[in-house]
DNA sequence: GTCTATATACAGATAGAC
DNA sequence: GTCTATCTGTATATAGAC
């Protein structure tokens, strides 16, 4: 990939997690790039392909975190701790996660990145299934259905938090994790 | 309030529930009402006015439904189911909470609607932190972290919901409380 | 209270020179 | 690959007639 491409993906992906891809205009992308706006769309010749390449490179680089979790930390709870402290670290930089910011904006992507999106949750809720399936999770909840909560519950806590900047939501879930799994 | 402004109300918070206050415009909003966007001005001189108007007839609206269950409810288990009712069907009709769509806008709203957004978070997280305090909750959580925990939890779950129409992450929600809550 | 008309700014997108 | 220039559409917002 150039470098003037990932520097694109780059500074758009920071802007669309903090204030969603209504807010970025290809004249602002360029401008904080220091390119035009043609510039843009020699790289991306319409937003939908802007939107799918973000999709792409969050996705990616997010399920390689994941992995990294299960390479670098041992137990159920320091995994999803690991995992709870990616969104911590996106609160405090005033970001949300991108695919969340997109989920709110579904209504004006195209079937691909609907799709795309999908997949990303779907990933993330699988990875947390596995993970809490190695522990002893709560025997009321299967496996999954506690992956679901987490996730969502992540993903409303970073959206509720990010209105005051604090992390009361974050830290509800983090509080949740230990009740509901041993180990 | 008169029959125009409450009939743009009632048009615009159905428009900002499904695709966010950046997707509509004032002359989308003057077409569907049948009026011209100068008309629209009218009543709301800029965005914000609008947008703070939507914000405080969506919370006195949501008071009065947290009331009716309050009243018409009996047993804590009822009365989050109710709650959630209140998400599933408007994951059913396509929509997001509209403070939680705004929550997603955060950074483009000015200080005040921040504020209000704030407010009726907190309103809401006050209400089932008192249901939950109720019942019989989980001894290792507070009533307050249960709260946190299930309201986030329900943005987030119609925020996911809503990527291919279906009520995963919701269903989970209705289930976690069941593992949270006893009567 | 609603309209026409308009000001001004910005959006996404494209043609063609260099 | 990046630019200038431009098209076309739409945004928020306002002035002033009716």
């Amino acid at each position: 990939m150039s470098e003037k491409r990932e520097q694109l993906e780059n500074i758009a992906t920071d802007a669309v997690q903090r204030g969603g891809l209504h807010n970025l205009s290809f004249r602002t992308l360029a401008d904080r790039v220091g390119v035009k706006s043609s510039s843009v769309h020699y790289y991306f010749p319409e937003k939908s392909h802007l939107a799918a390449a973000l999709i792409a490179r969050y996705s990616a680089d997010f399920a390689a975190a994941l992995q990294a979790i299960n390479a670098d930390k041992k137990g159920v709870i320091k995994k999803l701790d690991a995992f709870v402290k990616i969104f911590e670290d996106a609160v405090s930089n005033e970001k949300f996660c991108l695919c969340g910011m997109m989920a709110a904006e579904v209504e004006s992507l195209d079937e691909a990145n609907r799709t795309a999106l999908g997949t990303y949750f779907q990933h993330t809720e699988d990875w947390l299934t596995d993970v809490i399936s190695e522990g002893q999770p709560n025997g009321d909840l299967k496996p999954r259905a506690i992956a679901r909560t987490l996730l969502s519950g992540m993903e409303g806590a970073i959206l509720l938090d990010r209105v005051n900047g604090q992390r009361h939501y974050l830290k509800a879930q983090r509080d949740l994790i230990r009740v509901l799994i041993s180990n």
